[in-house]
DNA sequence: ATAAATTTTCAATATTATTTGAAAGTTCGG
DNA sequence: CCGAACTTTCAAATAATATTGAAAATTTAT
């Protein structure tokens, strides 16, 4: 396989993988390209590579910013800007766990305290289940969430070898 | 707050949550009513609390059924089926980090072993970049496979505490 | 075997998400 | 300041995805 065709497959491979996960596809493949190319590219660059549209461009390279994945460059004697991807993968990780507890997380415990404040007869069948479930699902995510900032903060050979270690 | 306004609630933001993991919006609701019910539901029950066509009821169940989530019950004296919803929630996220597993973690792999049989010139900067970053993400991938095969095969308490053990 | 009850399928339709492209906005060298 | 180079915005167009509903298939009781 040549370079070229090479970069591509895996382009279109993270574009799928990123949908899967509420990542729109365009943002994904712009994502990848980076990873996967030597020097910055421009603006111009990434619409030829991903033959996309000036404005998509702009719009999923500033998303990629906002997510702390992406990054400007200045090239000497260039007037236009240059971007680059994180390439640490797991920066990536982390980036994208700290963004998304503060996103979807904090929108759920919101929900949660709201609906675990239901009144009406405690002892009905119907009740119990409910608050059953609220409660189940908050004890969950507290948990997720107090794991999640602690991944956060650690390096990557501390996680990993945590499952190692403790299997023994 | 009265417990039908409540689970509306709810059921409102799990859907929601759920789309933004590329979980379509009504399979996560019918998940979110299945969870807050005392008892099992059938269809119609279904199609009436979230006003959605029997088609779609049909769709969204099965695909809970595929993953593992959502079970059939049969009602003495009943001719159709009944559904309720597993309500471990442990279970329900090592069930789900069990099929995205298999569905995606596979076809990464897939592409990564292709795309990591790329000819040419070594030497080239264009190459070593490529290389480096499939080879990153790559060994990345293997490592979060092994440890989601853990998790997978884990019980909550020992997950959990893993973390707050290795933190002193 | 029959028919009523129930589930499943899927082409047509509706909804939602993404993309475009041209106009407006910004920045910067001279 | 001016205008060329470049970036951003956003309403309209397009594409992707989800939903409907009625017909077909299946199941079950008699």
């Amino acid at each position: 396989m040549k370079l070229e065709e090479a970069k591509e497959k895996f382009i279109q491979a993270w574009g799928t993988f990123g949908s899967n996960w509420g990542i729109n596809r365009t943002m994904a493949q712009v994502h990848a390209l980076l990873l996967v190319s030597a020097d910055p590219l421009s603006a111009e660059d990434i619409m030829e590579a991903l033959n996309i549209s000036r404005g998509n461009t702009n719009m999923n390279v500033r998303a990629l910013i906002d997510w702390g994945l992406v990054f400007k460059e200045f090239q000497s004697g260039e007037r236009k800007e240059f971007f680059t991807a994180e390439k640490d993968i797991w920066q990536v990780f982390k980036q994208i766990a700290k963004e998304r507890r503060k996103r979807e997380l904090e929108p759920v415990f919101k929900v949660l305290n709201e609906v675990s404040r239901v009144e009406g007869d405690t002892e009905s069948k119907e009740m119990k289940a409910f608050n059953e479930a609220i409660q189940g699902i908050h004890n969950f995510a507290s948990k997720a969430d107090g794991t999640l900032d602690k991944l956060i903060k650690a390096d990557e050979n501390w996680f990993f070898n945590a499952f190692i270690k403790l299997m023994k």
